[in-house]
DNA sequence: GTGGCAGGTGCAACCATGTTGCATCTGGAG
DNA sequence: CTCCAGATGCAACATGGTTGCACCTGCCAC
């Protein structure tokens, strides 16, 4: 599978822009909470990336200026349940985290790489939901399509 | 979260009926391999249950006449690869098994509850899927609703 | 029926991913 | 500048799944 580093290197600009790096640091801020460097970097990548990332996939990319590997995680819940970022579990049982656009709610449509595991978010409006047998409470609808990436399918 | 035992006894008939037994043997036979009692039993389970099983639920329901931890995975494994289960990762990070339906084949959706994680099997078709990306090929489509089952809800 | 053996099983060790407890450090308010 | 709630790092642990290898057994040939 592709190396994040290759990834970002390849299709992204410069990650930490100083309008990018102002705005991520004050969408923490207006969370009541410390701008600390772990919290603005991980949002600054989640941010660049072209598809929700793994645990591992950050640390990589994090290079040299790595976190400890429980500091990143705790970033990333905290991220979570500010609402800043989402997290999906991917088909080899992992965690995946994305950028939460902003001012996003609900629903959302996913394509995920049954090579290499990559979940890609697509704009398109996931379908109505169907009736539910009785006394089954609806919260959300997960709309999940399964292939081969164009990476993928190319090699 | 219900124990699947509980579940089975409160919910199903005898599992390993002859006609049932007969069928699954003959299923297993016609891949070409071995009918043994650790795959018999397994397939029985899974075809009996009401729900999509963790390895830890089968483990359970197997009770005193439980199979090496490795060796179920490995009989879930090959159920797999033969197509005669379906495997699907759970909020939870685990995977669950349930026995693929007879010549079923294609999309199939899914409601998995927040609560004691279980997945239920709806028989309402999938919408079809939206235009992808260049490049990308689709193998086939998730659709998944996520709440509160109705046991959950009641509890 | 009775071997023989490819394929299946059990056990021990291992790995990947995520979590908990606790001592230490620091962003940013005052 | 000081101070401390909140953030970080490190070690230990938990869970779910995998690998290697010796031993066992369903099933086919005879
Ligand atoms: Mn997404
Ligand atoms: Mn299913
Ligand atoms: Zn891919
Ligand atoms: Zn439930």
């Amino acid at each position: 599978m592709l190396k994040f580093a290759a990834m970002m290197t390849a299709t992204a600009p410069a990650v930490d822009t100083p309008s990018e790096t102002e705005s991520v640091l004050l969408q923490i801020r207006r969370k009541g909470a410390r701008a600390t460097p772990a919290r603005i970097r991980v949002l600054l990548l989640l941010r660049a990336a072209p598809a929700a990332l793994t645990h591992h996939e950050i640390e990589q990319a994090l290079g040299d200026r790595m976190l400890d590997r429980v500091t990143l995680y705790r970033v990333l819940d905290w991220l979570v349940v500010r609402g800043l970022a989402h997290r999906s579990t991917d088909a080899q049982r992992a965690f995946r985290f994305s950028a939460a656009a902003a001012g996003e709610h609900g629903a959302h449509t996913h394509f995920r790489c049954d090579d290499c595991g990559r979940v890609f978010c697509l704009d398109s409006a996931p379908p109505a939901a169907p009736s539910l047998p009785a006394g089954f409470s609806l919260s959300r609808i997960e709309f999940d399509l399964r292939g081969r990436c164009a990476e993928c399918a190319r090699g």
